[in-house]
DNA sequence: TTTGTATATCACCATGCAGTAACATAACCA
DNA sequence: TGGTTATGTTACTGCATGGTGATATACAAA
C-alpha cells in the first residue's frame, strides 16, 4: 500500500534480516567475489543466490562489477555505516540500561552475604 | 520453507525494517507509553499499531507491562545492542573505506591547484 | 560457428506481512 | 448492572519475498 518502505534504512535493515544475506556480506567484507564463489557455502540454487544479491544491491549494500562473464560483487560501506549510526542513537539507552542491571546485580551481591559472602567470579 | 528466519538477529533487523516501527522505538526510548499514546502520531488504525507492536515484541525489542486496562510498552535494550554489535564488525571496513575516499579527495585537492589553490574546508 | 561457463531472468508456488473492519475481552466508572 | 475506555484477536485483501526448475543471455575458447 502506498509508497511502502522505500527509504534507505528500511531497505538496509530488510536486507540484513536474512542469515543467508548476512553470510554473503561476511564473505564480501574480505574482498570481491563472483556469484559462483558466493554460492559455494550454501545449499541453495543459483537463482536463489542471485535474488539475495539483488536484494543486497537494491539496498545499496553491494555493487556489481564486471570481468568477462563474471559479475563480481563488492561490498559498499555507506548503508552499513548509516544503519550503525541509526542504532547508535540508542547506545545511551542500552548502556544505561545495562549499567542499571549491573548496579542491581552488584547490590544483590553485597546484600546477599549469608550464602555467597565474598563471591568473585570472572 | 523450513525453520525460516527465526534467529534473533533476523527478527531484530526485520523489525527495524519499517519506518513506523522505528518511530515507535524512537518514542519508547524516552520512556514507557501505552498503545493509545503510541498511536497518536500515526494515521493508522489501532490494530495496525498493535500488529507493529507485536512484531517488535516478538523481536524482543519491546515488553508489555500492565496498568489497569493499559498495556504500556517499554523498550528493551538487549536486541538493539546485539544488532549494533553485529554491525560493528564492519566498522573497520567502512572506516577504511571512507578513509580511502578522503585520501582520494585530498589528492584531488592538492593536485588541482590551479582553480582552488589553498582551499581549506572544515 | 559450436560449445561451455557464468549469470540473469522467467514462470510459478507458498508464505508472511501491512492494512482494514468487525468483534471480543478486560478493567474502570456510574 | 451497564456503559466506556483500552486493547487484543479474527477474518480477509493485496503485495513482496524466498524458493524452485527452465530458459535466455553474454562472453570465452576451441
Amino acid at each position: 500500500m502506498a509508497i511502502y518502505k522505500t527509504d534507505h534504512l528500511s531497505l538496509t535493515f530488510a536486507a540484513l534480516a536474512d542469515p543467508t544475506r548476512r553470510a554473503l556480506l561476511a564473505r564480501l567484507v574480505q574482498g570481491e567475489a563472483d556469484v559462483s564463489e558466493l554460492m559455494k557455502p550454501f545449499d541453495l540454487s543459483q537463482p536463489a543466490i542471485s535474488k539475495h544479491l539483488n536484494v543486497l544491491e537494491r539496498a545499496g549494500l553491494v555493487m556489481r562489477g564486471r570481468d568477462a562473464q563474471r559479475r563480481p560483487r563488492k561490498l559498499v560501506a555507506r548503508p552499513l555505516a548509516e544503519a550503525a549510526q541509526w542504532l547508535d542513537a540508542y547506545r545511551v539507552f542500552w548502556e544505561s540500561s545495562f549499567a542499571r542491571l549491573d548496579g542491581l546485580l552488584g547490590e544483590l551481591k553485597t546484600t546477599d552475604k549469608k550464602r555467597r559472602p565474598t563471591r568473585r567470579k570472572r
